[in-house]
DNA sequence: CATGAATGAGTCTTCATTCAT
DNA sequence: CATGAATGAAGACTCATTCAT
């Protein structure tokens, strides 16, 4: 994404490339900083000063590199939002959009990123709701983007089975549903109870319930040949 | 404390009655106007102080019923969860824990619990979400008795069904899969766009989702000894 | 002004009336040490807190009756505008609008006014100016009543004397001047230098200089039966 | 002020005369910046980082020129002090000390000086008022110069019409009372209301206003037999 | 000399909570 | 019981100033 060629671009060389890689650097440190404490303390209970301690700053300096508290959150929901979506993504492009896919995304999310990244966890599903308006639209939005991935992957899946949706909704309803079942199995079994090493169960029962529900919501099959259907008369 | 009855119990009488009843009173309004207000506001965006003008009462007042700001909350999280487990619990009920239930309570709460009582489903799905580690427990306890509720249910209907679950854990985990697509699609159409209008379409549809998930985790159908199932071959 | 007769209101009587006085108390006593602090200090060298210390309050007290720092600065402008007013406006009416009122007014100004409330003159002439927009709005305000009230002034004078001016405008720019001349030797020889011994003779020969200055922009006289006029020898 | 002859001193040639000529342009931009900034602005309101953008510079840069904010305001009250008085003196210089020179005055500086340069004026009469001890000392230093000039000015004045002051202090009580009126006039009808049209009439009244105020500090005239001047003997 | 990232002390302001009346 | 004035700890944020590069 952020190519920068070795090619034309001398006018910003050597010090400039270190400045920057040191400020993206500072920048970095105090995101981590906060995404931890966010994870561990929560959003409100957490100071601009205990995130500058430790990133080993001072507070002017998260200040430098970022709006408010506000902002921190709202960059944070940014790029967890953006690995989600990538791992996710990712997943279903491995899948090759087979029916296989849900099983398989459920694994990479639940078995890998959740356990991997609890404290993105916590702020994506904990932390940031109800926080405010600007924070409140921000989730709106990286959950909108999600969902319309996911939404997208349902499609392409329906096509690659030669099946159509009951409804032109019938699509986004089910990506909202397994954005739903995600988010409640990730916060019910990881962030309330630690079920860590069951959680490859979960996700085997939860992909079959997700393609169980699909499933349902394709429309009626019309085959070709079709002889009898339902309530097929006399 | 004037006890000054004649008979036995007319240890509380009249004006002590009334005492109560205004002490309720007092209680439930304070009560509603702080659901009006976090609904509407946030939790965090409004203070007791404006709690207070809203029920008519001074600070002192709010302090006298709850013991801090948190206990509004939480206490409102207790009312809205038993309202909603009741709503839920009747509805399964009233469906003789058939396979319609899953439509019905759908559309018991989709289509009549959210539209009628808004700032609720704001403050159980958003405001009470990520506020402090009291806040989160009571609404972890919440979450685990609607999902037990839910859970019992569905053992209930696989039993009337004649059916097994593919694992022990495969009713809890639909519970919490059925919770998580409520949330999701009451955050989603409801508090984040209005598509009220729509919500019977949505109830529809997340019905027929969930009944299929549900049908996908039943235990493969076993019948040894069966007589006539469904599609008893010869 | 605020005449609060004893007649019909015994709606808010004894305790309330204490209440209410303790109020004014406090909200008194938490502008006097404003006005103390800003006179000695300098307005934004002065920080609540110390307000709050002197007056022997918390922090908190000083936000409850008073919206914020600037109005603290605005409220104590109206007030040492208001006395300004009242003990210059006094001066003209006790001098009945006599050409001797420019005397007495400077008597009472320089010789009174500033003599008994520097804080006051500092507040007003220097730690006001230049603060905020909204601050110098209301110091425009308050100089502009001022202003008004001496042209009223020189108007009635000149009435007194049957004469009348060059101009229209030339009432409001002698009363420009005036106060001008007040807040100059204010500020040049009581905040800047304790001239305040020498203080009579100044109010004297400034009130000489501004009687000279009003005749002068009298229009010239037309005497009814007028010949020659100015000198007419022999 | 750097007159170097072309004779002995090449020591600091080319090179350094074109860094001293850069340099001295680098501190103007930065003062003109600053001198625009804290006349629409305000002294407070401005940060020396909207300064050092304004004159495209870095923030290190101001500090390389200028010890500190202050320093900033203090040379701008210099620079407008001096500009203040060369108008003002060249002014009564080309009226020779006449009795025209306070309506020539009062047209150079409200008719010209104001209205050429309304940020040097915001500057000195409003935004160096109160902001600190030095600030407020530099004030008055400015200040009592520009008073003396004008105040030297009557004096000669005076002697060129043969006259003598009432007491000892007249003549700085008269420059005070002269600053004091064109001080407010400028405030009142250019800072607060653009009366900017009506200028030349404000500076036509206020001359005349102020010479009859000299008129009446004048000693009474005692010329009658006056030959010689003073103390003709015998 | 110039830069601009980094510092951190200093302040205002909020608001849950208490308690004298 | 009710009131609401008073508390004061806590925290976000600013910005003049410095200094390594």
């Amino acid at each position: 994404m952020t190519k920068t060629g070795k090619t034309d671009d001398d006018a910003v060389p050597r010090r400039s490339m270190r400045r920057l890689r040191e400020k993206e650097n500072r920048c970095n440190t105090i995101l981590k900083a906060a995404e931890t404490l966010f994870g561990q303390k929560g959003y409100h209970q957490t100071s601009i000063e205990e995130i500058a301690d430790l990133a080993e700053v001072s507070t002017g300096a998260v200040y430098f590199y970022f709006k408010n508290k506000e902002e921190l959150l709202t960059k944070l929901m940014q790029e967890i939002g953006h690995d989600l979506r990538k791992a996710v993504g990712e997943e279903y492009q491995k899948s090759e959009f087979s029916l296989d896919s849900f099983r398989n995304v459920a694994f990479a999310f639940l078995g890998d990123f959740c356990l991997r990244h609890p404290e993105k966890i916590a702020i994506f599903f904990r932390e940031s709701v109800g926080q405010s308006v600007e924070v409140e639209e921000q989730r709106k939005r990286v959950f909108v983007k999600l969902t319309s991935d996911i939404k997208d992957a349902i499609i392409r899946i329906s096509r690659g089975q030669g099946r159509n949706f009951a409804t032109e909704r019938s699509p986004e309803l089910i990506a909202v549903c397994i954005v739903g079942i995600y988010e409640r199995i990730a916060c019910h079994y990881l962030l309330w109870q630690d079920h860590s090493t069951e959680v490859l169960q979960m996700a085997e029962e939860s992909a079959a319930f997700m393609l169980g529900g699909v499933n349902s919501l394709f429309a009626p099959d019309v085959p070709k040949t079709g002889r009898r259907e339902k309530k097929a008369p006399k």
